[in-house]
DNA sequence: TCAGTTAAACTGTTGAACAGTTATGAACGT
DNA sequence: ACGTTCATAACTGTTCAACAGTTTAACTGA
């Protein structure tokens, strides 16, 4: 996706923790000291503080004054809080796309990528999720959007990675995508927003972050 | 707001900048060496490039790899974009406090204050607009959908000082929010909608974004 | 007026240092 | 065994000086 590299050495390193923390290589809570970071990754410490800073603004890690850099520790609100942010970017997204009978190609080759990645490890699936509903939201053509996708994304995979997420009915889940793919073909907003709350919803479930089949709680 | 002031010298130099940037003391596009910040802040010049990372995280400032932070300039779609995702995220909010029921309190404090604003000047009457759909926000109860508001308002403030946006109908603008807190407050989603949809249309019309009267073009 | 060259300025990074704060662990009393 | 107190070690936030590599600005000559 990006052919050329991180640009600075300060970006590399918070590439290279992102992946580790996507990972899952760290605890929930884990205390990550700058000191023991730089020495680690052969840099000074001016470096890992600019990456730490990075992180910190994309909510992958947290800092309180004084105190050394945390992985932070998902409760349940946190989830129904992700996705109860993510719908409204999503469906402003698919509003766009819609309204505007916006190209979906995007989103079709990404649906195809999701196909193939059906037998890939988790990893592979919840990325694989995560490019189809970033490529709707690319295709609405908003930079704020897609930047508050990308940061809500991150966070989300984090999550997942830290609750050692695991997706049960991988078809289903091929299934349900294929549904929010042809429904954005169609191009019934109604239809749409019923398919992204019936998807978001159970995403929850799937989480165990709200009941299955009662009230919604929170989120809607 | 925040009684405690700022906890490092690195926060307490993005903060005055900050309020360089929203009283307009920047040109559009002028170039911040980091060099100069640090002997004018008197601090080093890792700090104030800590600092400088912060605000670029905010969207205040942009920085190309091995060139000196610059004034972001606003364009006409930079303008729409902004609203264009702002009105998700406060409708969101919208229906959160609208579906759930919940206090209104901090929105109708909000409105109170801007009244008192009126005849204040403008940095004045743009903050209490701003702290009127904040206080929705908060209302919501949502982390991340007030930090994304955060953003959007803080780049929402820059664009205004650059373009030396300055209200023509003072009166208009607090009967307009009059009638938003009226509706929340009659709480029909549909009123709501209908309300917070011309509000965003009027404020991009103020700002010469789109053509009055015509078509939404990019927006809806 | 414009392109090319040179010098100065600036960024990104390093390493060492220091005060002040936080975490660790040992010693102590209960 | 358990909780306190205290000393020590470790860590953060910050500063300064330095250096290579890059960008900007000024200068030069056509």
């Amino acid at each position: 996706m990006n052919v050329i590299g991180p640009t600075s050495i300060a970006t590399a390193v918070a590439h290279q923790m992102r992946i580790h923390l996507f990972q899952g290589s760290f605890e929930p809570g884990e205390v990550l000291k700058d000191t023991a970071l730089a020495e680690q990754f052969g840099v000074a410490r001016g470096t890992v503080r600019a990456a730490i800073q990075q992180l910190e603004a994309e909510g992958l890690l947290v800092r309180l004054p004084g105190h050394s850099a945390r992985v932070p520790e998902f409760e349940a609100l946190d989830i129904v809080d992700l996705y109860r942010v993510r719908l409204p970017i999503e469906w402003a997204a698919v509003e766009s796309v819609v309204r505007r009978n916006l190209d979906l190609d995007l989103v079709q080759t990404a649906f195809e990528e999701m196909e193939k990645a059906r037998s890939q490890d988790r990893a592979q699936l919840v990325s694989a999720d995560l490019a189809f509903h970033r490529a709707l939201v690319v295709s609405s053509g908003s930079t704020r959007l897609l930047q508050f996708f990308d940061q809500i994304s991150g966070e989300t995979q984090l999550m997942m990675a830290m609750l050692q997420t695991h997706y049960d009915h991988v078809d289903d889940l091929i299934e349900e995508h294929r549904e929010l793919l042809e429904q954005l073909k169609r191009g019934n907003l109604k239809s749409c927003r019923a398919a992204w709350n019936e998807h978001f919803h159970s995403a929850l479930v799937a989480l165990n972050a709200i009941p299955d089949g009662g009230d919604d709680g929170l989120f809607f």
